[in-house]
DNA sequence: CAAGTTTTGGATCGATCGCTTCAGAACTCG
DNA sequence: CGAGTTCTGAAGCGATCGATCCAAAACTTG
């Protein structure tokens, strides 16, 4: 069961399960979870079923293993994004950061969290519920930190947290999608800049 | 090969094509391309593989034909949107549009152009290139009919059109990952009104 | 009714699905 | 070196995948 912890007795395992965890993961964003098959994963992993087995439980577990890797490496602006001082400043970072990472030249296109499981048939259920709650994750967490604008003044009294965090988290999830189709990172890039024009600002 | 022209003879075909290929549709809408299986596409449509392939020759091409009858029905408010008046008009029709044909209560949550091939495995490669070759045509209409404003002085004579109907493509391919996923159809309501609220109009 | 045509249910195709088993390889420790 | 533990390659599990085949059924036409 341990994947990390190195045991002290036993064969050693022949690979980095880290590593094989980021190939998985290339090959989840890419496929998505129901077109990744265990032959496409454990050939891009360059393990064998057993191993992955043994080591990742099964392809269930093995997909959430690969969505927390990605909230530390690609999805991690989201936590830098929230910290910025201004709400504005937010909404822009959280933006340019969901261009930036959907359309990296060297990885797939599109966000894991949207495309992996987006509709799926009886086997990927599970997998969807866990991307739903994801994104309401993600939803609420900049809900929480327009909420914290307002009571700051960084936004005016009469503002929507709420609704502000589902039109950032809207624009978000469309980029996503827009990327998947192979729109280009410059003109993403100035749609983020587009949907922050006219961001609420406080009475001076 | 025919599935509208009724043949003068032979056996005659014991269910209504049309019929059959609504139930598709929603199969198809709510699992998915990859995620639908043939059984469960012939039990929804209540008829045995082999007429399902002597009607529409296989699952791809049953797929195509349901993105036809989608573009129909639930789809149809695009080209009625197009054909408002004002550039702002258009934007708010494409966006409640969105809205409401996404979260409506009796069919399935989300547009089958998204979530219906959106990360797919190797067979799923065809449908998602139609996927999104139908995606962009739906941001090309958009944007021909806001460059139509622009010549009209319906837009100001500075604005981008490419860039304002990607704006709204964005919202609307955002707005089907939010309903995919649950979210009440009053608050994205909510949302769309406030997405074109600073909506861009020419000096008076 | 007989001939010709098309559809239908049921069986089944090879391939692939996710997953398991097991013997042998590769290691640590006494 | 022997005992104990863990990992790995290969073979194969039952189930399901999309797709096909065929004989019986159901019709039109002559």
């Amino acid at each position: 069961m341990e994947t990390t912890r190195g045991r002290a007795t036993g064969r050693p395992r022949g690979f980095d399960a880290d590593e094989a965890l980021d190939r998985a993961l290339l090959v989840f964003w890419e496929q998505g979870y129901e077109g990744a098959s265990l032959a496409n994963l454990t050939d891009a992993m360059g393990i064998s079923t057993a191993s992955m087995y043994a080591t990742f439980g099964n392809k269930e577990q093995l997909f959430r293993r690969a969505l927390r890797r990605y909230e530390e490496g690609p999805s991690a602006y989201v936590v830098a994004a929230l910290a910025e001082p201004t709400a504005l400043g937010v909404a822009t970072a959280l933006l340019t950061g969901a261009v930036e990472t959907t359309t990296c030249p060297d990885r797939p296109r599109g966000c894991l969290g949207v495309q992996g499981a987006l509709a799926t048939g009886e086997a990927g259920r599970e997998i969807r519920a866990l991307l739903v709650g994801w994104r309401d994750d993600g939803h609420a967490k900049i809900r929480e930190r327009f909420e914290r604008a307002v009571a700051e003044g960084d936004l005016p009294p009469d503002a929507d947290p709420g609704l502000l965090a589902r039109y950032v988290h809207t624009l978000q999830a469309g980029i996503a999608v827009q990327a998947a189709g192979g729109v280009g990172r410059e003109e993403l890039r100035e749609l983020a800049a587009l949907a922050v024009r006219n961001w609420p600002v406080p009475a001076a």
